[in-house]
DNA sequence: AACTCGGTCAACCGCGCGCCT
DNA sequence: AAGGCGCGCGGTTGACCGAGT
């Protein structure tokens, strides 16, 4: 009877898997400017090939700006570990009582550890409570100065996947490489796993600082300006941000801006989407059978007017590495 | 140095609830 | 009233990484 509403995304038409740093910045501009009143119209209008449900985890575990990243203290941890003898797996409900923490995190953390620790704790119930493998204990301590300072302190946030990163962010560098800035560098971007995201995603304007929590030490240098701006006009910016633009602009300033050397680059950018286009099929002739989403990405390009790189890059064709992060 | 194994965590999947038509 | 869909939630998966051998 009733007519319901309109299907959800084409599932053949969504790019799945780990999100690219401009996919992250599209969906965090996007956010920031629009809101997200609606996910499932939300990809489209944000110009993403995500369907809105991913575009929702992704925010939500990840991009949103009051999202706590990092180790759990063991405050956290014993709150975590009450919660859930009252509510059970009812991790939104869980989170509900930690700000900043959200289902997901919580539900890994009760699953990769506390669970464990819990199970242990009960073989052997007349042992006080032990942190020894806690993730908020790098090396089995707890005790460090460093780390104390860390969660003693507001401004600081952990990042949780410093094993993936070991570089300062780059985040508008990230937007503003080009494939053919690093042809030598055209490994599979294997291994986005959001590092490069949670680098520069915490953008409440707090320092990230990045502890290698598990393993390493907490210098200082690990601490990373977030370069974030709550005034719009920054995410009005960076939706105009032509990356190949802002690779040349940042080159030139780099190299005392050179505008012979920018016409070329930025010729060359064009020759390099002609050449992709040729490649994909994209110009006028058959599209690929390898490319089901073509004819959409194109049209959506067209009337959305989102940057190229992200319909021929999908998936950003460097390594997070790649950006020096 | 090469390989294996286990831990971690982001992302996906599927389901249920409640709203919309 | 009933069916369809959006959203949120919990469970699961798979890739990555470091430690151990």
């Amino acid at each position: 009877m009733g007519r319901g509403r309109a299907p959800c995304c084409d599932k053949t038409k969504v790019k799945r898997g780990p999100w690219s740093p401009a996919e992250d910045l599209r969906l965090m501009s996007f956010i920031q400017k629009q809101g997200h009143s609606n996910w499932r119209s939300l990809p489209k209008e944000a110009g993403l090939l995500r369907c809105g449900k991913s575009c929702r985890l992704r925010w939500i575990n990840y991009l949103r700006p009051d999202v706590k990243r990092g180790n759990f203290t063991p405050e956290e941890e014993e709150t975590i570990i009450k919660l859930h003898n009252s509510f059970g797996n009812k991790w939104s409900k869980i989170a509900s009582h930690l700000p900043g923490r959200t289902d997901n995190e919580i539900k890994n953390v009760w699953n990769t550890y506390l669970k464990k620790r819990l199970s242990r704790k009960t073989e052997a119930s007349d042992s006080p409570m032990d942190y020894s493998d806690s993730p908020s204990s790098p090396s089995s301590s707890i005790t460090s100065n460093e780390d104390q300072i860390m969660e003693m302190t507001d401004q600081t946030v952990q990042e949780p996947n410093a094993k993936k990163s070991n570089e300062k962010p780059e985040f508008l560098k990230v937007m503003s490489k080009h494939p053919s800035d690093e042809p030598k560098e055209t490994a599979s971007y294997d291994s986005p796993t959001s590092s490069y995201a949670s680098n520069f995603c915490n953008v409440s304007g707090a320092i990230v600082t990045r502890p290698e929590e598990r393993k390493g030490s907490t210098t200082s240098d690990e601490k990373n300006e977030i370069p974030f701006e709550s005034d719009i006009d920054f995410w009005n910016l960076l939706d105009t941000l032509d990356p190949y633009h802002t690779t040349n602009s940042e080159k030139n300033e780099d190299e005392n801006s050179n505008a012979a050397a920018k016409l070329d680059d930025e010729n060359e950018c064009k020759e390099w989407l002609r050449y992709l286009e040729n490649e994909l099929g994209l110009t006028g002739g058959n599209g690929s059978d390898n490319l089901p989403n073509t004819e959409h990405t194109t049209s959506l390009h067209q009337e959305i007017n989102f940057e190229p790189e992200v319909v021929y890059f999908p998936i950003w064709p460097s390594s997070p590495q790649n950006f020096g992060i």
